[in-house]
DNA sequence: AGAAGACCATAGGCTAGG
DNA sequence: CGCTCCTAGCCTATGGTC
């Protein structure tokens, strides 16, 4: 069918896609082409995938790009920018069932499928080929069953290392394909941006340029001991490799988390340690649930403020034991964020983080069986199984059912007054049936259990 | 006795996805 | 005058211990 748009780097109708084994596969404006599933009413006009507050853009279809808006913008200045644009609340659960759906897609063409985030994917087609054809062929099978299938487009890259792959499909989009053949790689690279580099952001680029470095030509033809020297050894030596075309960075299926972290902003800054403390306990919570549920335990705790100016710090602690219980996490974030002896600052944001996570099963038992912190631990397993029957939210601490969170998009809907002294000893108990107002907005307790 | 290097913990910065 | 999310990974500098 016409389509479908495929573009070419090389010449020739027919791009020599030999030695090409690595796809890179990214659907099209995700959350906004998911939305439009269901709205078809709405395709052709620009449609916006955001919050309301200090949230900013998710998603945009094309036109709402062609008019200037484009993803992280914040949405008050989208909105300024594109008032015709219909805006539509993220629905990260829908997200996620669309892809499922498309990763299956890429697992039924090799098990070697790396996704990179919810809507892209590195695929290793060296072992499929003899069964289904070329890369290309390849590509177009799952660019179709990916339309028929889940409704929505994507471009794909294809080429002999991860990262042409990559930018491969960014110049295919929308809903197209590009070969990069082997052969012309670093012809094709050199025609492009320093910019385009993976690893080259704002402030990469902006050092490049003041040593007169503008597009990877520039960078190829820089011996690389002057680039390490300016850069950094990691950085310097990378971007010399990538400008020649030099990536072995295998397909790797299955990465390991190395980190579990929830933030949240303030709907307005917050100065009130009670409040603060109580959003810890929140975070905290969130993310034990999340260590249990993938079967991790963590050992450093880090706690990230951001004050009413921006400037944001971390403090962490490593723990002589692994931890998954929020309790233990909970207690080790207030008592950094304690350490810090704020004086009633103002804070825009607080976050909480586990790292140097582990396998919960074998080896990192949190002290021993009678220990205090073990208690906490079945409590919390027993508030898993609960949630995991009536709804996740279903059972929280009664600090948190006398406050509701004061942040997120919804949390203007908040009946509770932010009246007096919400300090509860911690129990448990359970909420109100259909506990809405704090229960499902963007980032909160429902949808993040899934993942 | 002292240097060197490995390793860890901490804090900040940059990047890249949506 | 207003505004600037969230998750996560990697790198670097610094300071400490062995």
């Amino acid at each position: 069918m016409s389509r479908r748009s495929y573009r070419r780097a090389g010449a020739g109708l027919s791009a020599n896609d030999t030695g090409c084994l690595v796809l890179h596969a990214d659907m099209d404006a995700f959350y906004a082409s998911v939305e439009l599933i269901d709205r078809p009413d709405l395709r052709g006009l620009p449609v916006i995938v955001g919050g309301g507050g200090r949230s900013v853009v998710l998603s945009a279809t094309y036109e709402a790009r062609r008019r200037g808006v484009h993803a992280a913008m914040p949405m008050s200045r989208a909105r300024r920018v594109c008032p015709e644009a219909v805006v539509i609340e993220p629905d990260h659960d829908r997200y996620a069932d669309v892809s499922r759906g498309v990763m299956e897609v890429f697992r039924s063409v090799t098990r070697l499928v790396e996704p990179l985030s919810l809507d892209e994917a590195f695929i290793d087609v060296s072992g499929a080929i003899r069964r289904m054809g070329s890369p290309s062929r390849i590509a177009a099978l799952i660019r179709d069953r990916i339309a028929d299938e889940q409704r929505i487009t994507c471009s794909v890259g294809i080429a002999s290392t991860k990262f042409v792959a990559k930018l491969a499909s960014g110049q295919a989009k929308p809903d197209g394909v590009l070969v990069v053949p082997r052969d012309e790689t670093v012809t094709f690279l050199h025609g492009l941006p320093a910019g385009a580099l993976w690893g080259v952001g704002e402030k990469t680029e902006e050092a490049l340029r003041r040593l007169g470095l503008v597009t990877v030509a520039d960078i190829a033809h820089t011996p690389a001991l002057t680039l390490r020297r300016a850069l950094g050894d990691a950085v310097g030596r990378q971007l010399h490799d990538l400008s020649w075309g030099r990536d072995p960075r295998p397909v790797v299926p299955q990465q390991v988390e190395k980190s579990i972290g929830n933030e949240e902003t303030f709907r307005t800054d917050i100065d009130d340690p009670d409040v603060i403390s109580r959003e810890l306990l929140r975070l905290s919570e969130r993310v034990a649930a999340r260590a249990r549920a993938s079967g991790a335990v963590g050992r450093t705790v880090v706690i990230k403020i951001r004050f009413a100016d921006f400037t944001t710090i971390t403090r962490s602690r490593t723990l002589p034991e692994h931890t998954d219980v929020a309790r233990v996490i909970h207690s080790t974030a207030l008592a950094l964020y304690a350490r810090l002896g704020l004086d009633r600052a103002r804070l825009r944001l607080v976050g909480v983080r586990l790292e140097g996570l582990a396998e919960a099963s074998e080896g990192h038992h949190q002290l021993s069986l009678d220990e205090r912190p073990v208690g906490w631990r079945e409590a919390e397993r027993a508030v898993d199984r609960a949630s995991a029957r009536f709804g996740a939210g279903a059972v929280r601490p009664a600090s948190l059912v006398a406050q509701p969170a004061m942040t997120g998009d919804t949390a203007q809907q908040r009946h509770a007054p932010r009246s007096g002294d919400g300090r509860h000893p911690l129990r448990y108990q359970a909420p109100q049936p259909y506990g809405r107002e704090w229960g499902d907005h963007p980032g909160g307790t429902a949808d993040r259990l899934s993942r």
